[in-house]
DNA sequence: TAAAAAATTTAGACTAATCTAAAATATGGA
DNA sequence: TCCATATTTTAGATTAGTCTAAATTTTTTA
């Protein structure tokens, strides 16, 4: 079908298009941790397979039989994390570089059985929906923490950073996926936010923490 | 850490030399659909590595790094064939390519945990022995139902011939893992073997399919 | 709006794994 | 034991993916 680098190629670009919508060749290329040349190389690869829209200097986007493969990869990433913590019982910032290879297996009717296998979890231990066996997923809205007023209730329902370092930092704090949490105080000196959490216990956490857990309202 | 094709050729020479010992550089590359020079520029680099004993124009036997890899990638690949058999519901039959792909997965803890999930199983889906994490497994001591004689009993315990269109007429013929078996006749003119299954059920099989039955006595 | 800086592409080279064709070695039968 | 045949290795080429260095194009900014 189609090799590990360009499958690697195309969730990149997927994933960078959400902010961008056009992604440019040094993004791709910091992303995967590789030089802008080789980026070119493969972009001409993908270009000739019809799976993105490519024209020199100007960047690129997904068609929609690129965006259909990026997707299924992302399902397949998605549920092998469901898999790794439900029932392996590895922690949700161990599972990330394990569900980065078990993503490239092939079989549509695997990872369509795991799915069922594991009752059709719609998100993933961060938060992330996990698309239907037709590509298909309806992403909530969220907002960072950061953004929220003061008395301001949500829940606890994405990460923005899914490096284990703030992973388990998160942990530590009880701030979990699921958990409920009030806006105390917004400090303005560093933008730092007080909080409160399900069992009255007050937190403090730093602006760059804030900014990256996403909250449903 | 190995290739991808370093663990293939791995696999390939501990399977190969189970039956000959020291194993030549036509018989893998039969075994892996690949030509002799190919294999011999492979040879070098995994004797350059201390995976195998290699002179030139002799053969190959693996060393004991060589083997501890190929016995650990043989884990993997057994261990998720029973995952795929008693946890997705997948046929004996279906499940040696997906299982082929998987047993590349890297991480070992995830290895361990798969076991334990699954009650650290002793066999696979076609009943061969399933190393324990430090590589240990006894086989049993099978042999092929060709060679038992009239009235002798047995149990069957794997098989020689791994294809799906052997493995679907074995389920057809419900001559399964770990049915019981009784031989009652021997046609001399073909060698083919007439026999009783548990519900006193009388079937015949060619020598051919008795010889790929392997019965524990 | 033109020069400087940044981004991108091209050119040429490298590695891993493969291939074909030719050369070298081993083996078995007369 | 020697020759024909089979096996194995070498030599040289190819493909995918990557790299560095140089050239080109775009963007910024003065």
């Amino acid at each position: 079908m189609n090799t590990l680098a360009e499958e690697n190629y195309l969730k990149c670009i997927y994933h960078l298009s959400a902010d961008a919508g056009i992604v440019s060749t040094n993004q791709i290329a910091a992303s995967l941790n590789t030089k802008a040349s080789s980026v070119t190389d493969m972009l001409k690869k993908l270009a000739d397979k019809v799976l993105i829209n490519y024209t020199r200097y100007q960047g690129v986007s997904l068609t929609p039989a690129g965006e259909k493969i990026a997707v299924g990869i992302i399902r397949k990433h998605r549920l092998w994390e469901y898999f790794l913590v439900e029932k392996l019982n590895f922690k949700w910032d161990q599972v990330h570089d394990m569900a980065e290879e078990m993503e490239h297996i092939s079989s549509e009717e695997l990872i369509d059985r795991l799915d069922e296998f594991m009752g059709h979890p719609k998100h993933d231990p961060h938060g992330d929906p996990i698309p239907d066996c037709n590509g298909k997923f309806k992403s909530a809205e969220l907002k960072p923490l950061s953004t929220l007023t003061v008395n301001q209730c949500g829940v606890i329902s994405g990460v923005r950073d899914h490096s284990s370092p703030f992973l388990q930092y998160l942990e530590k704090q009880q701030l979990t996926i699921g958990k409920t949490i009030t806006i105390t105080d917004i400090i303005e000196y560093d933008h730092s936010v007080a909080l409160k959490l399900e069992a009255n216990k007050e937190i403090h956490i730093s602006r760059e923490v804030a900014n990256n857990l996403l909250i449903a309202l």
